[in-house]
DNA sequence: CCCTTGCAGGAAACCGGTGTCAGATGATCG
DNA sequence: CGATCATCTGACACCGGTTTCCTGCAAGGG
C-alpha cells in the first residue's frame, strides 16, 4: 500500500490533464438522456420551436406541435431542469424553512406541500435552521441567494420573524408565511384561527360544567401562544368563566417546562378542574404530571391539548384536542407560493387563506366531578 | 376594471414580443448577484482562472490565488449552483426518499443529513412515495434522472426493496439504504444491529426474572421485523427461556394494529408478564390495551419498546426502550453518500457502517409480580 | 399585382459556469 | 546562451436550455 509520504510528490502537470471536479459516470452510455437537439432533429424543426411546445407558446402551428409533442412523448424527453433553471434565471426549487421540534408538524406540512408541488414540476428543499443563532439571517439568505429559490414557506415560529419577512422581500424572494395572526399582507399568509379555535375549547369546558380552568400557554414571543391566550380568555368571560393569573402557566410548547408548570397549577389550592394546554407535547406534560399525584384523567381533571398530533391518541385516555389541518395548510401553502410565482396572483386567488381547527373529543374531558 | 370579453383580444404580435415563461424579477437590480465575469474583471485574469481558484486547482500560482480569494470573500461572490450543475453535469443535490409514517425519524434523518451535507455544498431534495403504487419505481426514477440527483438515501421500509436498489444502480445513481441486516454491499448501508439490539431487551426481561414474555413483532415483510424476532428469540432461548408461537404476535408497526395484538396477547392465559413491543408506536398499543383492562405498568406488566421516539418519554409510565441514534444515522448516511459521489471510496473509507443502539430503562420494566 | 401585415419558425447570442488545449513564462541544463 | 521543460494562464467550445431578432410565407388590402 504506498503510504502518503509526508513530502508532496509532484506528479508531472502533463501525466494527468486537469484537475477537474470529478465527474461521475451517472448515466448509462447505452440509455444516453434526449436533449432537446435530438428532439429538434427527429422532429426536423429548430430546438426553439420544440421549446416553444414546451413552454406552450401560441406562435406554433397545430400540426407542428402535435408532431413534435408525440415525439416528445415517445422518447420519454424531460427538460433538464438545470439548463432550464439557467436560462430562465429561476430554479423551480421551493424551500421549506423551519426550527420547530414537532415533528409530525414539519412532516406533514411537507408531504402536503409535495402534494402540490409535483403536479406542477416543483421540488422541495427543506432548511432546517436555528432561530437563535447568529447566522440565522446570513445562512437562510445565502440558502435562497445561492439557490435562486422560486419562493420559500415559513413556519412558526421563524413566520413570526419580522427581519426574516423583510429580508425575504428585499431579496425579491416570495414566501409564504404559516401564522397564526394577520401580520403581513395576506396574500403572504396561510392562517390558522387560533384565536376561536381557543374559544372552541373555552366553550366545550363551560358546556362540561367547568368553573375552575387553567391553562398551560405558549412562550409570550410566539404568536400562537398569545392568540391562544387571548381567544380563550375572552371565551372564558364571555361566559361568566375568568381565567385569573395565578391559573396561567407560561410552558414553552415542551414537554418538559409543561411538567413544571402542571405541577405548579396542580399544586394550588383550590386545585383547577381543567387544564387547557397550549399543544399535545404541553399535554403530555399536565399527563405526566398528574399521573405523579395520582390524579385521575378525567376524573379529577380534564385535559385539553392542541394540535391533534398523533401523541394525542396514543396517550391514556386519549387526548381531547384541536385538530388543525396541516397537510391541507401545506398543501395550501405550496399552491399560493406557486400561484404568485407564475404571477397568477389577479383577484381574489390571493385572499387571505384561513383554516379553522377543530374540536376532537377524546376520554381526556369530562365534567368536573362534585 | 377591464372585464374580460369572452371574445379573444388579440394583441398584435409585435406588441409582446413572445410568449415568454413568466420571469421573475427577483433580485433588486441594485445588489445584482456577482458572476465569476465580474471576479474574472476584477482580478484582471480570466474566468477559467477564477474557477479554478473555486475548484481548487493545485495550477494556480499562490499569489494569483491569493488575490482572487480576496477579491470573492470581499465581494461575497457564490458560483450559481445551476450553471455548476450544467457544467458539472451534476446538481450537488442529495435526495431523501421514504415511506415511513414514524415523523419524528424521518426528521431526524433529515438533519441529521442536512447536519454533514451543508458543509460541503449540497442541498436536499426530500421525496415521500407510496411504495405500493404502481407508479413507485417510475416515480422515483423520473424524480432521480430528471433532477441529476448526485445521490439519495432510502430509508425503510423502501430501503429493503431490492428492486429499487437495482434500479437505481442500474441509472447510475450512488444510494445508502439505512437498513436493518446486510442486504447489499457494505459501501451501500448504513447498519443498525437490530438482531443484537433485541438480545439487549431479552436479556434485561431475564435479569428482571420474567419467564412468560411475549412480543408483538413489526409485518414479516419487513426485514427489521424479522432481525428483531430472531436477535429477540435466540437471546431468550440461550437464556433457557422460550418464546411460544402464541406470544408472538404481528403488528404492522402501528398503534392500531398493536392494540388488537396486545388484546390478544393479553386475554390468554396465563397472561405474560412482559411484553416486548417491536417499535414504539406498537408499545403505545401495548399501552392502551392493558389501560383497557385496568393493568398497571410495570406492576402487571413489562413493556419494552423500540427507537426511543419522542413518545416514549411522554407515555405513562415513561416507556423502557432502546434508542437508535437516527439522527446519527442520517449523518453518516450522508457522509458516506458524499464520500461516494467524490470518489473517495477508497480503502477503509467505505467499510460497513454501523450502529448499535442501546436500552433506555424507563418506568415500564420491572420484575414480575409473584 | 405589389405592398402590408401577421404568423410560423430559425440563427445566433446568452445564462454562468467548466473542459480542452495551446501558448506564454521563467527556471534549469548542456 | 539557446534548448528544454515544468508551471501557469487564457481563448474557445460546450453543458442544455431560452431569448432576441430576423426571415419566409401566405393572406388581405389598395
Amino acid at each position: 500500500m504506498p503510504k502518503k509520504s509526508s513530502k508532496v510528490v509532484r506528479v508531472p502537470a502533463r501525466a494527468r490533464p486537469e484537475p477537474r471536479a470529478r465527474r461521475p459516470e451517472h448515466v448509462a452510455d447505452s440509455e444516453r438522456k434526449h436533449t432537446i437537439n435530438d428532439i429538434a432533429r427527429l422532429a426536423n424543426v429548430s430546438k426553439k420551436t420544440v421549446s416553444r411546445v414546451i413552454n406552450e407558446s401560441p406562435f406554433v402551428r397545430e400540426e407542428t406541435r402535435a408532431r413534435i409533442t408525440e415525439i416528445i412523448e415517445r422518447t420519454g424527453f424531460t427538460p433538464d431542469p438545470q439548463a432550464r433553471a439557467l436560462a430562465f434565471r429561476r430554479s423551480f426549487l421551493i424551500g421549506l424553512i423551519y426550527d420547530n421540534p414537532n415533528a409530525p408538524y414539519v412532516i406533514n406540512i411537507q408531504e402536503g406541500m409535495l402534494g402540490a408541488l409535483r403536479r406542477v414540476g416543483y421540488e422541495l428543499v427543506v432548511h432546517p435552521c436555528d432561530r437563535h443563532s447568529e447566522e440565522f439571517l446570513p445562512d437562510i439568505r445565502r440558502f435562497v441567494a445561492r439557490q435562486k429559490l422560486d419562493g420559500v414557506v415559513l413556519l412558526p415560529p421563524v413566520s413570526e420573524n419580522p427581519l426574516l419577512a423583510d429580508m425575504l422581500r428585499q431579496l425579491g424572494c416570495p414566501y409564504i408565511r404559516v401564522l397564526a395572526a394577520a401580520l403581513d399582507d395576506p396574500k403572504n399568509l396561510i392562517m390558522s384561527m387560533d384565536r376561536e379555535s381557543a374559544a372552541e375549547v373555552a366553550e366545550h369546558l363551560a358546556k362540561l360544567g367547568h368553573e375552575r380552568i387553567a391553562m398551560i400557554m405558549g412562550p409570550r414571543s410566539f404568536r400562537s401562544a398569545i392568540e391562544r391566550l387571548e381567544g380563550f380568555a375572552d371565551a372564558l368571560a364571555a361566559r361568566g368563566r375568568s381565567l385569573p393569573p395565578e391559573f396561567v402557566a407560561e410552558g414553552s410548547y415542551t414537554f418538559e417546562s409543561s411538567v413544571a408548570c402542571a405541577d405548579a397549577l396542580l399544586s394550588r389550592t383550590p386545585r383547577p378542574t381543567a387544564i387547557f394546554a397550549a399543544n399535545d407535547e404541553t399535554a403530555a406534560g399536565v399527563y405526566r404530571s398528574a399521573y405523579g399525584r395520582g390524579l385521575k384523567i378525567p376524573d379529577d381533571l380534564t385535559v385539553i391539548g392542541f394540535d391533534d398530533s398523533p401523541l394525542a391518541s396514543r396517550l391514556c385516555p386519549s387526548l381531547t384536542t384541536m385538530r388543525q389541518p396541516i397537510r391541507d395548510m401545506g398543501r395550501m401553502a405550496a399552491e399560493k407560493l406557486v400561484a404568485k410565482v407564475s404571477g397568477l396572483e389577479s383577484g381574489a386567488a390571493i385572499a387571505a387563506t384561513t383554516v379553522l381547527p377543530h374540536l376532537i373529543v377524546r376520554e381526556s374531558s369530562g365534567p368536573p366531578r362534585q
